[in-house]
RNA sequence: GAGGGUAUAGCUCAGUUGGUCAGAGCGCUUGCUUGACAUGCAAGAGGUCGAUGGUUCAAGUCCAUUUAUCCUCACCA
């Protein structure tokens, strides 16, 4: 066997050769099989333009750690992979560039130029990302790559808004919506982002017509006033009562409104006045409806002020609230100005305050397409881990308010509306039509684009065919697991869920894993602003994607964040962000050590194939087995069950910690050490029994690791004797009964509870290593340590002799310990510092006394035996016995001392 | 205003169904070029599990209250 392997695990080597292997053996293409059970994945289609960032890497390890595991498990497993057109986003940045290189907007293109463009930059990048995935391991099945303006996403987005308008669940109308004045576009309210901003309350004198009275209104924007239309009292406020009905003279303008009463004025806050603007204010909308009011619109798109604010008109918003407030001072009308700080909205785009205004734009009717949603949750078709997120998502589910879906940008689906010239009738159709079903007249098709989240909606069916019904969607859906953040829930996790439940009849997934953020060091969002992103593909360069994927998931538990912390040179002073352009990433402490453990891996895998004659991978004949070797197999045994139930609870987190302390501890620190003697000697009868043991079990474990760490455990697995050509479809390790050694397990513990008394003995006595010992081990157990060699083995190079007995006078001047089951004594004459050596018997003592006092406390504690379960008081008798038997060895060296 | 998260070792975090649960990594101390690995080996120090009360034979774990902190949604002009 024995192939050299370097000193150094190098993964930049091996990784990207092993993936196109991967992919061109056609590993991560399905096969439609009726004998075997799909399990299917949907990406969260990233945007399309976008680049992988920390947040994407730990979504998609998520991912590929199911995918991987449910495959070598023998499903049928696809894992659908794609990007989004990221409406707003990409238009955005392709905006930006025009603007930068050639002085140009949209609008001096054209929109079908402009859409040109958008291709143009798609194609250009649309592979970046891709790409990008694949460096993380994700083994999608590229062959299924889709997009979400491509032919089939289209037809599913048309089919989906024919069907939704036709049921009357779509429609148009003017409401109030979230207007971005710098992406000139409609926005849903989750698009938008709230933040407290300082601001001010302007008092605002509006005289009462024919008097010299007036009433004072407060107002936050008063550059809206140009659109007031009413002016509105609680009708319960006897303050105002008398002027109800009475005129009011808008200031700065020549037009009079009238004072209304309503309901939703609150008499205690502000003045009790309220100026009623239902262009620009979506209670002030609702006031308006019920008073028929005169809707006014007072600003145009990008926020400037229209012919109605008079002699402001062209003005931007808040240059015009500056010289209105400064005019309405002169004039005396301002009262007061106080300091309010209150929620403005923010485009989530671009940051620019949104402005609540009216306009005429497309919903989805959303009460009578949450009821399923809410159902399909409620009786757990799908289910949220954790499961704290259903709360959530019902909370917001049960909350919904109606869906703006149209945007006024040319990047997306164009909503699929015609408008007749001739006769004004409106046709939606899945067809492009040219003329009005109606009157024949010539149509022209609306103008705004849906909403990206509207195609995001149908991604778990839309991908495999839908409305098609095609094998794929037969097979694949429902699909299993979505995987994403809880800052996606509302855009797109209900969305898909309501979409499936009405148009496929079913939940789209079964299960929806949640997980956190990924912060940086500090704990605060990464961001592009801040400039204290990390760049995972540096990451991955710097320490390999294995490593990286085993960061990501090692202590994490579901659904909490976690932070990602790096050092920088020039080195970040604490409490700041770095700069991006002057503070370079040279270390990442977390990976390091998650690469340091694929190096580890490494070397024992090195080791192993050095020392590896055998070609075969097989289980030794139990009469050949030792028990160091029996041990291993037990414990690799319960990691198999371990990692296999802590995959199938989505706790990775759990299942990633047990094979690291497998690997490590048991694996490295213990069993390779343990055999090594008979490794060596190739006479020794079990030397064949050690290896088979050891290639089997580190075959094992390696498939184990697979999800986590796909590419060196396949660069292992090659090497080491193995059935089948690659390690991703390799079978998924099972439970073996066979393996159950629980007493041979038991007689190891005690021996490496003996070896580590012996080590710590020394170490406490500053023993040099150079200074050999006697150990005499006075056990009822030694059978369990003459039974194998590995023991003096062990000790040989550290001792003059052991002596293993159960009767046998304690040899003077020596240290001694005592471990369940065993007393240890190290005869080291002049070494042996009495006093330490007392004090640490005495606490040693005390320790023992206390662990008895706690375990009778119990044990005659009625309540405690009559109530609690057999076996835990059986165990406790059990301790109680063990404490005793050691505590009477402890005094029998105490006095052999003095 | 409504809902939710978090609080465990110096730091970052695990801790599953209440019963060896007081853990890991990093850092720290001590000693080691032991024929896979110094990206390593061995030994060790370090915690009233935010506070108070309750349920229970038994509570980081469940319940209530409370403090701190973070987040989401909503918002009164």
């Amino acid at each position: 066997m024995s192939e050299q392997l370097d000193k150094i695990y190098n993964p930049g080597e091996v990784e990207d050769r092993l993936y196109s292997g991967w992919v061109e053996k056609g590993y991560f293409t399905p096969e439609i099989d009726p004998e075997k059970e799909p399990f299917t994945i949907v990406i969260p289609p990233p945007n399309v333009t976008g680049q992988l960032h920390m947040g994407h890497a730990f979504d998609e390890t998520l991912q590929d750690i199911l995918i991987r595991y449910k495959r070598m498990s023998g499903y049928s497993t696809l894992w659908v992979p794609g990007t989004d057109h990221a409406g707003i986003a990409t238009q955005i940045k392709v905006e930006a560039e025009l603007r930068e290189k050639e002085g140009l907007t949209r609008y001096d293109l054209g929109r079908d130029e402009f859409l040109k463009r958008v291709w143009d930059w798609k194609e250009k990048y649309g592979s970046r990302i891709i790409n990008q995935l694949k460096k993380i391991g994700s083994s999608c099945d590229w062959s299924r790559e889709r997009f979400t303006m491509d032919e089939g996403c289209s037809k599913a987005v048309r089919e989906v808004f024919v069907n939704l308008y036709d049921k009357g669940l779509i429609y148009r109308g003017p409401r109030i919506i979230n207007w971005c004045p710098h992406c000139i576009t409609a926005l849903s309210n989750e698009e938008v982002e709230h933040t407290e901003q300082a601001g001010h309350f302007w008092h605002i004198k509006y005289q009462i017509k024919g008097t010299d009275d007036y009433v004072v209104i407060a107002t936050t924007r008063p550059e809206t006033l140009f659109g007031d239309t009413a002016v509105a009292v609680n009708p319960e406020d006897e303050r105002y009562s008398a002027i109800v009905g009475k005129t009011l003279c808008l200031p700065l303008t020549d037009r009079e409104i009238p004072i209304i009463a309503d309901e939703y004025v609150d008499k205690e806050f502000g003045t009790g006045c309220v100026k009623i603007t239902p262009a620009h204010d979506p209670n002030d909308f609702e006031v308006g409806k019920r008073h028929d009011l005169e809707i006014i619109k007072v600003m145009n798109d990008d926020a400037t002020m229209n012919a109605y604010a008079g002699k402001y008109e062209g003005m931007d918003r808040y240059e015009c609230r500056k010289a209105m407030i400064r005019d309405l001072e002169e004039m005396g009308l301002l009262v007061k100005v106080e300091d309010h700080s209150h929620n403005v909205g923010q485009c989530y785009r671009c940051g620019t305050t949104i402005e609540p205004i009216v306009s005429d734009q497309w919903f989805v009717k959303m009460k009578p397409l949450a009821e399923a949603a809410i159902k399909a949750v409620d009786e757990k078709h799908t289910e949220f881990i954790p499961e704290r997120f259903s709360k959530i998502y019902m909370n917001w589910m049960e909350n919904v308010y109606d869906w703006c879906i149209s945007r006024q940008l040319w990047w997306g689906h164009r909503i699929p509306a015609f408008y007749c010239d001739e006769c004004g009738e409106m046709t939606v159709s899945k067809e492009d039509i040219t003329t009005c079903p109606k009157c024949g007249g010539k149509v022209r098709q609306e103008e705004d684009v849906l909403d990206t989240w509207f195609s995001s909606a149908l991604w778990p069916f839309s991908t495999l065919g839908w409305p098609e019904k095609t094998k794929d969607l037969e097979y694949f859906y429902p699909t299993n697991v979505l995987v994403t953040g809880y800052d996606i829930i509302f855009f797109w996790v209900s969305r898909m869920i309501f979409s499936a439940c009405e148009h496929t009849g079913q939940a789209p997934f079964k299960h929806v894993f949640i997980h956190g953020l990924v912060r940086d060091g500090r704990g605060e969002k990464m961001s592009k602003s801040k400039g204290n992103g990390v760049d995972p593909l540096q990451i991955i360069e710097m320490y390999g994607a294995d490593a990286l994927r085993f960061t990501l998931v090692t202590g994490v538990a579901p659904g909490n964040d976690m932070r990602f912390p790096v050092t920088y040179e020039p080195p970040v002073e604490p409490g700041k962000n770095p700069d991006v352009k002057v503070n370079k990433i040279v270390g990442a402490p977390g990976v390091e050590a998650s690469r340091n453990f694929a190096n580890k891996i490494w070397n024992a895998s090195r080791f192993v194939l050095m020392n590896l004659t055998v070609n075969e991978r097989k289980l030794p004949d139990v009469s050949e087995m030792q028990l160091e070797d029996k041990w291993i197999l037990h414990e690799y045994n319960q990691l198999v069950q371990a990692v296999t139930e802590n995959l199938d609870r989505f706790e990775l987190g759990i299942a990633v910690g047990k094979l690291y302390d497998f690997i490590w501890d048991k694996f490295c620190d213990w069993y390779i050490e343990l055999i090594k003697p008979r490794l060596y000697d190739e006479d020794c009868p079990s030397n064949k029994a050690a290896q088979y043991t050891l290639s089997y079990v580190l075959s094992g474990a390696l498939e184990l690791l697979h999800p986590f760490m796909p590419f060196i455990t396949e660069e292992i697995w090659q090497k080491l004797p193995h059935e089948g050509e690659s390690i991703v479809i390799a079978a998924w390790p099972k439970y073996n009964e066979g393996l159950e050694f629980a007493k041979e397990a038991t007689d190891m513990e005690l021996i490496m509870s003996a070896l580590k008394a012996v080590r710590n003995q020394r170490s406490e006595m500053n023993i040099p290593p150079s200074k050999k010992a006697k150990v005499f081990i006075k056990t009822e157990k030694a059978d369990v340590f003459t039974q194998s060699t590995l023991f003096f083995e062990k000790l040989a190079s550290a001792s003059e002799a052991v002596v293993v007995g159960d009767d046998f006078v304690a040899p003077e001047n020596a240290v001694s310990c005592v471990v369940e089951g065993a007393q240890i004594f190290m005869p080291l004459d002049d070494l042996v510092d009495k006093e330490k050596e007392l004090e640490r018997l005495t606490k040693e003592k005390e320790r023992l006394l206390s662990e008895i006092k706690r375990v009778e406390g119990k044990l005659n504690n009625q309540g405690f035996v009559a109530k609690a379960p057999a076996q835990v008081v059986e165990e406790e008798r059990k301790k109680e016995a063990k404490y005793r038997e050691m505590l009477a060895k402890v005094e029998e060296s105490l006095k052999a001392f003095n």
